[in-house]
DNA sequence: CCAGTTCCCGTTGACGCCCATATCAGCCCA
DNA sequence: TGGGCTGATATGGGCGTCAACGGGAACTGG
């Protein structure tokens, strides 16, 4: 299978490093990734993490757009301005340098979510929040859907 | 016949292994697939188990929503970061890791039951509340529609 | 020369692979 | 009808492999 899927936590080293998880490892290598790219989430504290494909994504998204309007300009900055190279060293860790930290809020511990064909780095505690806030919007959505379905019996 | 049916409690061993069902296997095997795919469900402490054709059922639902709204991102934050795959041993045992643990609050033994077209994983009490309730809902439906067929006998 | 980084090695614990045993159900045969 | 045989299943445990992790040593750029 080569989506990322599934979560889990890694420890930090006195040297700043983080293993990344063998199973994303494994499906960067199937891809041909020795680097991987790493972007400023908007709207959470997270980083939307893949390889250089996930570059071209929004590169060609950025194309599409008028050079001289504004949006290519925000878009161009986000991407390139917030985004960063994580380089995996020979026991596929990364350093978790000041960009990561900042914006994460991670201090000695990183959560790896999968999100498909790319996956996301967080601080535990923030994950596990953010984890049930969707959920919550999720439980909403099924329960609206269901009192219609029903006629509102519950 | 393919469907999951029936259930079963199977004992968890010291290294965290517990068997799943020879007829559950069996099931899988036929339909090709090695490995489980597992979520947790949304509003009950149980996880939803089946095969890869689970996670189609899913994306299959995501590609249905404007990818740009916040609803498209949950589902795939829920589908993908809580899930996992599991892997079965040579023995048909899956390990009770702390995804399982954390969400159904399995400590010794596991409840396997059938749901048609894939099963879900209980703590064994937690099962038998839930089957409780259930019973409960569908008899007070029950009585409410003889009551009304009756014309009125409150 | 120093700080940060990269390479490399050893340790530890978890997990997968393999085999052994117990329990049980179905079955055959007397 | 009853008793033993047989095969399948659940369960226990030994052992090798690998991932996560810690730390020493070399390297590099300022």
């Amino acid at each position: 299978m080569d989506l990322f899927l599934s979560s889990s936590v890694n420890r930090i080293d006195a040297k700043g490093r983080v293993s990344v998880p063998a199973k994303f490892r494994t499906i960067l290598q199937q891809r041909g990734f020795s680097e991987l790219y790493a972007l400023r989430a908007l709207d959470i504290p997270a980083l939307d993490v893949g390889g250089q494909d996930l570059l071209d994504v929004y590169q060609k998204r950025i194309a599409q757009e008028d050079p001289f309007l504004q949006t290519a300009d925000d878009m161009a900055f986000f991407c390139y301005g917030d985004g960063a190279f994580l380089k995996l060293d020979q026991d596929g860790r990364i350093t978790v340098s000041e960009f990561l930290r900042g914006h994460t809020g991670i201090t000695d511990e990183v959560a790896f979510v999968g999100r498909g064909h790319f996956f996301q780095i967080w601080e535990p505690g923030r994950l596990a929040a953010y984890g049930a806030e969707v959920r919550a919007r999720l439980l909403r959505l099924r329960q609206a859907a269901s009192t219609r379905a029903d006629g509102g019996t519950e």
